[in-house]
DNA sequence: CGCGAGCTTGACGTTGTTCAACTAGAGTGG
DNA sequence: CCACTCTAGTTGAACAACGTCAAGCTCGCG
């Protein structure tokens, strides 16, 4: 049912067969490899740990990813410098590569071990041309994606240093942990690089957050203490 | 074969029928609503003169819009102030809107006088969901917008003002006129949002491209003097 | 001729970066 | 077990980039 060839250029398979995969409760995935047929479309599952790089940006295409488990770091680079886009715990990477040149946009690391489906792009784009209920739901989720992305921008360049810092904080809240106290798996690097700021100047914001009462953080972890003053901190700024 | 109907939510008619809907060059738009059927898709062509909104940032959104002739201004727009995405002089605008919740996420202006074509959204998404490869031309479509737009990210995140200003000139050239004298029909504040500088700066830097012979401007006249030397700002800005 | 919008210019203030020094903790090897 | 080193993080001071404010200029238009 599902092609396993070695001979594969995306059957990386180091894993165990790609189980999941058939049974998944993600109805994208199951709508894409599931038992409803579609064994044309060549997958195959396989297993990063934290740190690894999953996409290079610039890098010829060969599969879009599916995250099944574990988070991921999406970011564009620019000289030495990263900009971080987003954080995903799940769903599809490498959407945006399917039908301009065939390089990604952008690279992707592994934020903690994640399990990934990588999916050849080719039987991908053919399975989207012949099922058109399936590019609909496609389309959704590149448009999900692109509605991120435009508070993102606003958030970068209409807002100062606080702000920034405070929407992160938030967008931790409310798209990754869903309680206001969190450990970040990110170093201060990281964290700077989301906000396009300097590791110096984050350290500086975050003390003052501390010292007003609003977060409380100790190395990784981070305590939410006013919500609210942190959200009138993110819309004033 | 194209209903008028003028209760229709869409049908905004105000000018003459939309005769270059049924014949056009454009093979995205013919797919849509050409010779080959798809009488079913609702669809109304008019005009917007130089100045006029188009769509408002926030409003539920009832169609997609397809620019036949004109440009357009595409920006966010948070508290008081505008971000430009970019201009674009033909193609879809709001296709970001489908499927995610059904507000336009962004501004379009008319930046010269432009024809449109307004296609009812439910009917465009009704047939998005029965032609698959329209589909994957829709995708295509919007994958192309996400590329500029990371472009659009880098620049605005990871450059100083004299580079944002040079990345901007060299897009009209690219992107927009082809050639290295143009007339911008955009004020300084326009063309301050397209950078994310205050008019006063943008003023300091078109006096130092002029100075240093880079690029002559007067009013909205610009001439591309050095271009290499244009490119090597956006390099190493 | 006078008005107002768009644009420019200069002086000054603010924001955030850079550089350098310092601290704390984690691994390493004798 | 203790020096040594390395990395991540913090802090302070000087500096650069850009914004803000205020004034003046230009040109189209009534």
């Amino acid at each position: 049912m599902i092609q396993r060839d070695p001979s594969k250029m995306f059957d990386l398979s180091i894993d165990s067969p790609c189980f999941d995969c058939m049974h998944n409760e993600n109805c994208m995935l199951d709508d894409l490899i599931g038992e409803k047929g579609s064994s044309e479309v060549e997958h195959n599952e396989l297993v990063y740990s934290k740190g690894e790089l999953i996409i290079k940006q610039g890098t010829i295409a060969p599969h879009v990813i599916f995250v099944k488990r574990g988070m991921v770091k999406v970011f564009l680079e620019h000289r030495d410098r990263k900009q971080v886009l987003c954080v995903e715990k799940g769903g599809f990477v490498g959407l945006e590569s399917m039908y301009n040149d065939k390089f990604f946009q952008y690279s992707v690391t592994a934020v903690t071990d994640v399990k990934v489906c990588l999916i050849e792009i080719e039987s991908f784009k053919k399975h989207i041309e012949t099922d058109a209920q399936f590019a609909a739901k496609i389309i959704r989720h590149i448009n999900l994606r692109s509605r991120n992305l435009y508070q993102r921008i606003i958030t970068l360049t209409q807002k100062q240093a606080h702000a920034r810092v405070a929407d992160v904080l938030i967008c931790f809240i409310e798209r990754i942990y869903g309680t206001t106290s969190y450990d970040l798996p990110f170093t201060r690097k990281e964290f700077a690089e989301m906000t396009t700021l300097s590791v110096e100047s984050l350290s500086r914001i975050l003390k003052e957050f501390k010292t007003e009462g609003v977060v409380n953080s100790d190395g990784r972890k981070f305590e939410i203490v006013d919500l609210e003053k942190l959200q009138q901190i993110s819309n004033v700024g």
